[in-house]
DNA sequence: ATGGTAGGTACCCTA
């Protein structure tokens, strides 16, 4: 079984390429963050025409938005509004899959970017972030149970080692890479022991983004990407993990998504 | 130290 993060970064405008995505790698549940898109807005039938006939989604106007869109039936759909706020950055929903026994809970999360400031007393952006992992933490250490499994994903706009960046040092004091978030988000996955499936195949030592700046001429040239996007999964399903793709072909599309497809295949058989 | 690009929206926000 194959899963798919993307931050599409308007799915209207995107839509085709998610389609062409799909045509080639078949994952079997695709989930889609900064869809831009209102609900009555989103194009279900590129998808639907693709057989993902199972679609759950919370979009705002303008920004934000994600979407879990799946070839599997879903079950006990949830949109949660996180720090008092109902604007399209956590959803999820339940699946079978064949030959594994208890129900896995896919979240598909847009973290808060943060702004420019890492100091949550005079930047507001910032506070919001890491009040939005402190929400997140808290409800996943209350809410997990060993009767169902979990994958939480998406953009998580944080960078956590040392290699997640193209420079370490020069990225200390960016946000995305500062040590009062990164901290944050390290808080949060020892919580439940969540494990982060890309580096589970991807060596700690070894440079590993998925995105890279619109505001560079030459990205594969100059290569100054980020990880930013992840796939965690409970310790349950760390004995299925099989297999792991970063798409970073997909930046080199016409009109790309500055994010790439990351995708992760289990093995239930 | 600075500014570079992109999308959506409505003349400016977020990333």
């Amino acid at each position: 079984m194959r899963i798919c993060s993307w931050n599409i970064n308007s799915v209207r405008l995107r839509a085709p390429i998610v389609q062409d995505m799909m045509n080639e790698y078949q994952p079997d549940i695709v989930c889609l963050q900064e869809t831009k898109t209102p609900d009555d807005k989103f194009p279900f039938e590129a998808f639907e025409s693709l057989g993902y006939n199972h679609i759950h989604i919370s979009g705002i106007k303008g920004y934000n938005g994600v979407a879990i869109i799946s070839k599997m039936p879903i079950s006990q759909p949830e949109i949660y509004s996180r720090v008092d706020r109902a604007d399209g950055r956590h959803i999820s929903a339940r699946f079978m899959a064949e030959g594994f026994a208890k129900p896995i809970e896919i979240h598909c999360i847009y973290i808060p970017a943060g702004g420019d400031e890492p100091d949550r007393a005079i930047n507001e952006k910032f506070a919001h972030k890491l009040d939005f992992i402190a929400e997140l933490d808290a409800w996943f250490t209350h809410n997990h149970s060993d009767d169902t499994a979990m994958v939480a994903l998406g953009d998580f706009n944080i960078a956590p080692l040392e290699h997640d960046v193209w420079s370490h040092k020069q990225l200390l004091k960016t946000v995305s890479h500062t040590p009062i978030e990164v901290e944050a988000l390290t808080a949060m996955q020892s919580s439940i022991d969540w494990v982060d499936a890309l580096r589970h195949f991807v060596p700690e030592d070894e440079k590993c983004y998925t995105w890279w700046s619109y505001r560079n001429r030459d990205w594969r040239k100059s290569n100054r990407g980020r990880r930013l996007d992840h796939i965690w999964v409970t310790p349950d399903l760390k004995p299925r993990l099989k297999s792991h793709i970063i798409v970073s072909d997909a930046r080199d599309l016409v009109k790309p998504s500055d994010h790439v497809p990351v995708m992760v295949d289990f093995d239930f058989s």
